[in-house]
RNA sequence: GCGGCUGUGGCGAAGAGGUUAACGCACCGGAUUGUGGCUCCGGCACUCGAGGGUUCAAGUCCCUUCAGUCGCCCCA
């Protein structure tokens, strides 16, 4: 044998769990439905620049984690990391805001790119669903892609998630909090850890969420940016609150919340799921408004708000809720014993599957013991043999394997009785038969 | 980029220098050429993630490397 050629680190094979990414999607579709934002599709890889300037240079994200390339035809062109700035581009690009209907709402789902190393419900290659709304000023669509992202999962039936929502104000605000906070840390900040140092000068804001400074005076001392808002920013969050409440959304005030990302405006928010579910890494969702991105990519000033779920933080967080998806079932296996029997079957397979019953069979000449063993492997809910001795007396039987019982029909019959036998019992709710199909 | 733990058949897992690498599950074949699921019999790792070293002898010791996993940074 060949050496096996393995696959690239913090990538993955998605074979026994492509049930729960179907499950998602699944529910991803009705709820956006729901909620009128329509799916928008944009490269996997876009120039370099649209990241750097886009998601900011001094993030790690951009810094150390994007996995970037020189095409042949000698341009830079990177992976993208996330998917709100290939989605702004491509609003830019096609003049999207020119489009009569208001605000534009859009959602995506698909692969992101980060070179960074693998851990629980982290890959290099990993899927997000995300969503964008563009040309809103107002509290109450950052309270609905709240809203939506809420109803996301509650469609998956994850309950167990908390909402964790702050305001960092627009411009005027951010400008008066960051010097606020500049001077009450400049002084002390050699007390704190060394990355908070290194925040210090790069990201001041993230030493508000630093976990080896949280109990640290100065940090606890530290102020905080709602402080800091304007009259007409605090209005905004107080409005954003207003509407979650109306909706019943349930939320908590985090005064420490900020965001890794350098384009966020106003609210800001995430939602985790309880550590007992997904260990550290417990944030399932990441949003908030940016009101400068559309600018900063060269589009007209347009408001924006939206939010990104990391997908296989949700299968992780959906295994540990003992959430199951949907078993894809199989309604029929057919035995099938001799030649004649075998082209018999496919005949009887064809006007089935034509019905909208799922068969198999056997193709490898098995014995009818092997066969039997396939038709449990593939959990059959009946099973038919058919032989030389159904064919002449044109009769055959059909065994519930659920319930052990047989019964007995003619060929011509059979399908007619295997859909009399489905509808009356549990197993086709959700495989979306319909009697007379096709 | 940094740290801990791990790496034996499809899966779980013994083995801690010495002839042919336990065992369980699964799988395949047969007993049983038309009805399986029980039982019995048989089969199933030229090889212990990869490469190198020590040794008369290495799955077992050493080095390197790769991968997985958990955590840090950061993020979804």
């Amino acid at each position: 044998m060949n050496v096996m050629i393995t696959k690239m680190k913090g990538t993955y094979d998605v074979t026994d769990d492509i049930g729960y990414l179907q499950t998602i999607e699944k529910k991803m579709l009705t709820v956006s439905k729901l909620f009128q934002y329509k799916e928008i599709r944009t490269p996997h890889f876009e120039a370099t620049e649209l990241f750097h300037r886009g998601v900011g240079e001094t993030t790690d994200i951009v810094n150390k984690e994007t996995y970037t390339f020189t095409d042949r035809g000698n341009r830079q062109n990177t992976l993208r990391p996330e998917g709100t700035a290939g989605v702004v581009r491509a609003y830019i690009e096609n003049k999207l805001h020119a489009d009569p209907v208001t605000p534009q709402k859009y959602f995506y789902q698909g692969s992101m790119f980060r070179y960074e190393r693998p851990q629980k419900g982290r890959f290099r290659e990993f899927r997000q669903f995300g969503a964008e709304a563009f040309g809103a000023s107002s509290p109450e669509i950052d309270a609905e892609i709240i809203a939506y992202a809420v109803t996301f999962l509650r469609a998956l039936k994850l309950n167990d998630v908390t909402v964790h929502l702050n305001s960092l104000g627009g411009k005027d605000s951010k400008t008066a909090y960051h010097s606020a906070l500049n001077a009450h840390l400049k002084d002390d900040i050699a007390a704190l850890c060394q990355d908070c140092q290194t925040r210090f000068q790069d990201n001041p804001l993230r030493i508000l969420d630093c976990k080896v400074d949280a109990k640290h005076p100065l940090v606890n001392s530290a102020p905080k940016p709602i402080a800091y808002l304007t009259d007409e920013d605090r209005t905004h969050f107080e409005r954003v609150q207003a509407a979650l409440k109306a909706m019943q959304i349930s939320y908590t005030v985090d005064e420490n919340l900020v965001r890794g990302l350098d384009y966020y405006t106003h609210t800001v928010f995430e939602i985790k799921v309880s550590e007992a579910l997904l260990g550290r890494q417990n944030a399932i969702c990441g949003g908030g408004r940016y009101n400068h991105l559309v600018e900063t990519l060269g589009g007209p000033p347009t408001p924006a708000s939206g939010f990104a779920f990391g997908i296989e933080r949700l299968i992780v967080a959906m295994k540990a809720a003992n959430i199951t998806p949907e078993p894809d079932r199989l309604h029929v296996f057919f035995i099938a014993l001799g030649d004649q029997a075998k082209l018999a079957t496919l005949a009887m397979m064809q006007r089935f599957r034509l019905g909208g019953i799922t068969c198999n069979t056997d193709f490898l000449d098995k014995n009818i013991k092997g066969q039997f063993k396939q038709s449990e492997h593939q959990h059959a809910r009946f099973v038919m043999v058919i032989g030389d001795a159904e064919i002449a007396e044109k009769t055959l039987e059909i065994k519930d394997q659920h319930t052990g019982e047989t019964v007995k029909a003619s060929l011509s019959k059979a399908y007619d009785t295997v859909v009399k036998l489905l509808t009356k019992g549990d197993v086709c709710e959700d495989c979306d038969h319909q009697k007379g199909a096709a």
